[in-house]
Formats: C-alpha cells, structure tokens, sequence
DNA sequence: AAAATATTGTTAATTAAATCACAGATTCAA
DNA sequence: TTGAATCTGTGATTTAATTAACAATATTTT
C-alpha cells in the first residue's frame, strides 16, 4: 500500500519537528500539540500516524523516538538513496551545499555541468562531472534521483538524457513542465508558481 | 469569489506555457494541447479556464494572447507587488539574482540581512539593508510580499518582525513551519519536504 | 447541404481528503 | 473507587477536487 501524497509530505514535516523535539529533551507529544506545530489539526495528525499504523501510549501521547522510527521505516530506503545535482550554477550550487551532510539517508553524491571551468571542482566535498558521463557515473554509483538545476532552455534534453540513464525519480526546479515515462516520479519543484500564488492571495484574502 | 488553491497554481503554470507558444508564433490552443504540456487532463484545463470566465472560439481553441491577459487579471495585481529577500546568503542571491526582471508584475526590490558585510551592497541592482531598517523600509516602498531565507534557528524571530512590519505574503524557504496570523499568506515552500517526497516514491512505487 | 468530426462548456457522478463525533482507555482528584 | 477530565483511534459524514458524460456548436468532408 503507498501512502497518499499529501501524508507523505507532513511525515516528513512532523519528522523534522519531532527531532527538533527530541532535542529539546521531549520524550512524548501530544497529537494537538503537533498539529499546532503544523498548520493542521489533531485529527490529521492522527489520521496520519494511524495511516503508518503506529499507536501510542494512551493518554501520554506519543513516544517522539519511537514515532521518529516508524516514520523512518515508511519514508527511508534502508540503505539510503544516492542524489545528483544536475547543472551547478547559482542554485545547484546552494543546494548542493546546504543538503550534503544533512539528511542521513539521502546522499547527493555527484553533481554534473557541461561548464568545463566547473568540471572537476569540488563542492562541500561533492564532485562535478561533465554531463557526458552522466549514464556511466549514475551507473557506476547507483545513484536514483536527480536535483534538476539547469538553464529552462536544456532542461528538456537533460531530461531525456536522465531518462536514458534510468534515473527513478526527479526534482525539477526549473520553470518548464517535464515530460518523463510514469514509472519515474516527478516533482515539479515551482518557485514562480508559488510565489504568483502568495502575490494573488495577497491581492484577493480568503476571509 | 477566491479560487482554490489548485487551480491558482495551475493557472500561473499554464500563463508560462502559453507565453512560450505566443513566441513560437503560435495563436490558439487547444483544452488538450494545454493538458499535455502539463500533467493534466482537458477535462481540468476546461475547468480551470471556466473558473476564470474566459470562453474561447468555438472549435479554434483558446486565443493565447486573450487567455494570458484573462489570467493576468485574475493573478495580478494592476500595479504589481514589491517583494523583498530576507537573508542573503547562498539562496537568497540566487533567487534574487534569478527573479530581478523576470516577472513585471512581482518586483523585487531589496533585500535584508545581519551579516554587515553584506549591507549596502547591491545584487542585481537590488540593494542589501540591515534588518533593523525593516519595518521603515517595508513601509516606506509599499513592500507586501517577503520571501524568508534566514538560517533555520532565526526564522521564527525574524517572521515576528515581518508580522510587526505589517507584510501580507510570506513564501517560507527555511525548514521550520511558521506561525503568522491568518490575515498574512504564508507558503511553506519545503526542500527536503519535497525531496523525501520523492525519495519515498522512488523507494514504493505507485503502480 | 447532409453527415462526420472535433472541441468546448457544464451537469452529474465519482473519488479523495478532511472533519465530525464519539467510544474506549487512562489518569487524576477527591 | 467513583467521577470528571483528557486524549487516542476510527467509523460515519461532509466537503472539496477530479473525472465522466454528453449536449451544443463550429468545421470539414463528401
Ligand atoms: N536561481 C533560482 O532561484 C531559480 C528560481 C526558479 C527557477 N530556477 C531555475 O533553476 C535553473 C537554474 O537556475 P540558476 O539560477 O542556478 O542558473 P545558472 O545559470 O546560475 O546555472 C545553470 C547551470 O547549469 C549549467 N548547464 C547549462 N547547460 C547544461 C546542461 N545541458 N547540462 C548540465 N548543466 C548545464 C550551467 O553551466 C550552469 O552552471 C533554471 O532553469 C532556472 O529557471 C532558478
Ligand atoms: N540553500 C538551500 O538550497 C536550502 C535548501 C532548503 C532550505 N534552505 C533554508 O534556507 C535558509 C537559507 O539557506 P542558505 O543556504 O542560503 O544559508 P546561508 O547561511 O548561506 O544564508 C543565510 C543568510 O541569512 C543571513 N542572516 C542570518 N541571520 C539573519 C537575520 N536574523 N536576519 C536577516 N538575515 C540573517 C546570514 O547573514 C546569511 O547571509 C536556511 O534556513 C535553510 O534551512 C536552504
């Protein structure tokens, strides 16, 4: 059974929250006082956390260490999966910086350019490949996902190129639509349309 | 009436697309031709532009340039909206540097950091303030909109002061949800959100 | 100009997501 | 040790979003 989307998205929210908790010296948390962490109500929360079928100690809440685990167990890879980062310029780059070393089990291992002044350079310890070794290096590292920075203008044929090296899944941060085969997964990771969206809220408030 | 939430998003994705066929020359398009160049169907794009009230030439599809101005009216605000960066570190100068001059309706003008090297200087021809200037600054260049890129532990202060300012939209690119008061847009924009998403899909796929 | 085709706009049906409502479990207070 | 209070887990219900179905209309073909 796979999760719906949504209740993926706030595991991984309540996770981080969780942590942070638990190094506040927490050891228990209440479904309502996550949910107010959150912009969400006690229910979901329970509904989310009966979803991966974990049950807490009644009336004491829930045990943060053990709900961190559970968590862990549905969105982790056991081993972990290997990322690239795929056009290292002004946001690969910050990207590629701020994650490496954050999340255990999600290793950005390589990034690619076809700038050749960016070629071999190394960033927070990650090394730059030219993009024409994509297939072997995704290969040779197994690696699975890829962070898609590159110009709006190759993002189209770097796709493709992903394709053909049979990544599994995709971050897209550039600003047009990609077309890939579904058994890859596909987030489009869309700045302008988030920002346009905060813009018409501002102009046109719910209440 | 407000739309929802989706089909804002959608909206503002379909407003690229279309601008980009205005510029192959194209004139029309069609409910489908709009579906595939998203990961919609024809059903939905017809909805959403119902929604908006914009009907098109029977059997000819939708006239581009009519449909981008119908939803420039309904996403834009007629004198656009300042926006500002707060914390210009490695992501904050890249999405300064990657939004000034984009979009004509959604004005970055300045930006905010501690660090005092880095005030008074200019990215992109926008100029870096102390944050102690906020609220006069906000005030005095009619800034609605803030995009928050703050390391993690001063987000929270530093939204409280974005509430003091009296700012009405906030895209959150840091890692800790926020709490602003329901008159104020908040966007959670989330990274590693995203990219577990993925993780987790790649690791249980759907089919 | 009749028939076939393609496309929209919209009502109705379906599906998915969120919320309500409450029984059961546990703790606390007296 | 009874009763009130608190919190979870979940069936039932509601709400929201998507999809199906199709009439209406314009275009093309014959
Ligand atoms: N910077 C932002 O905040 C921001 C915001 C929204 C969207 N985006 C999108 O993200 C992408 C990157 O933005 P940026 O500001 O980092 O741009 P950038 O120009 O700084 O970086 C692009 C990098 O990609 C490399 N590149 C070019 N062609 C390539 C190819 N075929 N294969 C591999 N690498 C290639 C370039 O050498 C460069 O290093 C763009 O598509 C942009 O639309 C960026
Ligand atoms: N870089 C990424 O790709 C990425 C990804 C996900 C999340 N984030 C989040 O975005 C935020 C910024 O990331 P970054 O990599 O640019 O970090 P960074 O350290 O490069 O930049 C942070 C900037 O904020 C400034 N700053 C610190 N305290 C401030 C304050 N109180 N007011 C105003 N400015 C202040 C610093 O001087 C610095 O210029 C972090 O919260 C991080 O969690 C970044």
């Amino acid at each position: 059974m796979t999760l719906p989307e949504r209740t993926v998205e706030r595991l991984s929210e309540y996770r981080r929250s969780l942590l942070q908790c638990l190094e506040e010296g927490k050891t228990h948390i209440f479904s309502h006082e996550l949910a107010d962490l959150h912009h969400n109500t006690a229910v979901q929360v329970r509904r989310d956390i009966m979803f991966i079928g974990y049950t807490s100690m009644q009336r004491k809440g829930y045990d943060l260490r053990e709900l961190v685990d559970v968590i862990g167990d549905i969105l982790d890879s056991e081993r972990g999966l290997n990322v690239a980062v795929i056009g290292i310029g002004n946001l690969g780059k910050a990207v590629t910086t701020y994650f490496v070393g954050k999340r255990s089990k999600l290793n950005i291992i390589a990034t690619f350019d076809v700038d050749t002044t960016k070629i071999d350079r190394v960033i927070s310890g990650v090394k730059c490949y030219p993009l024409s070794r994509l297939k072997e290096v995704v290969e040779a590292q197994q690696i699975s996902i890829a962070i898609l920075t590159v110009p709006a203008d190759s993002a189209a044929e770097v796709t493709a190129q992903l394709v053909e090296a049979d990544i599994k899944g995709l971050m897209n941060f550039t600003t047009v639509p990609l077309n890939v085969p579904p058994e890859i997964y596909l987030d489009e990771f869309d700045m302008i349309t988030s920002l346009e969206k905060v813009a018409y809220f501002v102009k046109s408030p719910q209440n």
